[in-house]
RNA sequence: GUGAGUGUAGCUCAAUUGGUUAGAGCACUGGACUGUGGCUCCAGGGGUUGUGGGUUCAAGUCCCACCAUUCACCCCA
């Protein structure tokens, strides 16, 4: 049995990883500008983080995690997202004692155990950034404005920012009740699952995309209604801070993502081109997060996005990425003079030229074609009579003239790039 | 976890109601052009038709199972 890669992941090859390379040189551009900096958790934790963290009525706990037990019985799970980890570390480093707010961002795969689809694998990437140590609104926006300043400089403009707040464990229970009690008399319209969600987690019914609990939630109350004080001044300015930052949003009332350790802001960025996933990164607040997983009460807010997710949609939208595979020269030689030519290439590289040679062919026509075909611009020539003079034959591909320099000279030539 | 579709060369696809040695284009290698790429022409290599079983004189084609993959549900990045 041919052995090839495990279902749901992914090689990412050499004609596609400058597009990885170039998203995450301007996301680390980005988040070096706007003071985040990088933090790199382990990619497996203990399981309880996770169930305690995420919440054990959430899908990706209940289903969608790889779990496993280490040599000594532990329960260890490969990390289904980032957020609690990076809380988790905030923690266990006392970093709220550094005096600052904590500003930190990460790009690294994640691991869930779903049926693939488009942009759904079971080991995917996502970069995200996250703000701990702070309730201010304006650490909400600034990372939504962080967010869209890497889709600005990607020249991605194709996506929708969506916004709703969901409340605190203050007075998301006033709304849940009267959400319940606005179904009571719908309840035989739901679906099995929002029957299930009606006693669990009735906030969740309000985003099934089933037609029957579409519409028995039509004119439900809206939970910006119901919001407690603070969080409805939280969220007020929060829209004033996006307003003020000419940012565009829909408020949408339905949205209530899929973790359960949101509090008050939580926000979505959907793409055009992807299909069913259409979702290219989402966030919010988690001011309880901290707690829930033995810390004291620590705020925080983040956002993450999906890396696959973002190619696609910058693919769909016609973006191109720079080229990071193209020779400055290429060095072409008869076998005879093989060994002055290897030394050449060598002699050219410590000078910082990047040549490059066609390994393993023999004539000098294949060899030409190879440069031909990797889009190099100058290629040097190389045979006896070149060596017995000590001059090399230059030949510019794109003219097709050739002409005879020194070694000297072709430095010079890459010295002014 | 549920449903549907698709598996033929490295890639994109052909192959009559089941019929003889499974083809083409692109790509690859070589030649025409003994040290000069792109264009053209010629030649060549490359397949256990996803795997296993079944029906049949005969299976790439029909049936079953499994595997992979795609899309959708679900969920989310």
């Amino acid at each position: 049995m041919k052995i090839v890669a495990p279902k749901g992941t992914r090689d990412i090859l050499p004609p596609e990883i400058n597009k990885w390379h170039y998203i995450e040189s301007i996301i680390r551009e980005v988040m070096n500008l706007y003071s985040f900096y990088e933090i790199r958790t382990p990619i497996f934790e203990y399981t309880e983080l996770f169930q305690r963290g995420i919440g054990d009525t959430t899908d990706i706990v209940n289903k969608e995690m790889y779990t496993f037990l280490d040599k000594k019985g532990r329960s260890i799970t490969l990390r289904p997202e980032n957020t609690a980890s990076v809380v988790r570390a905030y923690i266990e480093h006392k970093m709220y004692g550094l005096g600052g707010v904590g500003k930190f961002y990460y790009i690294g795969p994640m691991f869930r155990y779903e049926r693939p689809q488009a942009g759904r694998q079971r080991q995917f990437h996502q970069y995200g950034m996250e703000i701990i140590g702070t309730k201010d609104p304006k650490a909400d926006v600034e990372i939504i404005k962080a967010t869209e300043e890497i889709y600005k400089r990607l020249g991605f403009t194709d996506y929708k920012i969506l916004i709703n707040s969901v409340g605190c464990p203050k007075c998301r229970p006033y709304y849940e009740e009267e959400l319940k009690l606005y179904l009571k008399d719908k309840y035989d319209q739901l679906c099995d699952d929002c029957k299930v969600r009606y006693h669990k987690n009735p906030l969740r019914i309000l985003d099934c995309k089933r037609e029957g609990c579409r519409r028995a939630t039509e004119s439900a109350p809206k939970i910006i209604d119901y919001l407690c004080e603070e969080c409805k001044i939280h969220f007020e300015k929060v829209l004033s801070y996006l307003d003020a930052l000419n940012i565009k949003y829909e408020i949408n009332h339905r949205l209530v993502r899929g973790l359960d350790y949101y509090t008050k802001t939580a926000f979505e960025v959907i793409a055009g081109g992807l299909g069913a996933q259409d979702a290219v990164g989402g966030g919010g607040r988690y001011d309880g997060l901290a707690q829930e997983i033995g810390g004291k009460e620590i705020p925080g807010v983040g956002f993450a996005g999906g890396m696959e997710r973002l190619i696609l949609a910058l693919s769909h939208a016609g973006i191109e990425f720079p080229r990071e595979d193209i020779q400055d020269l290429f060095v072409v030689f008869r076998e005879e003079v093989e060994k002055e030519a290897f030394a050449l290439i060598f002699r050219l590289r410590e000078k910082g030229v990047k040549a490059d040679y066609a390994l393993g062919k023999k004539s000098i026509k294949a060899q030409l074609k190879e440069a031909d075909k990797k889009g190099v611009k100058y290629v040097v020539i190389i045979g006896e009579e070149e060596v017995e003079k000590k001059i090399l034959t230059l030949k510019n591909m794109e003219t097709g003239e050739g002409k005879k320099i020194t070694e000297k000279e072709l430095y010079k030539l890459f010295e002014k790039e």
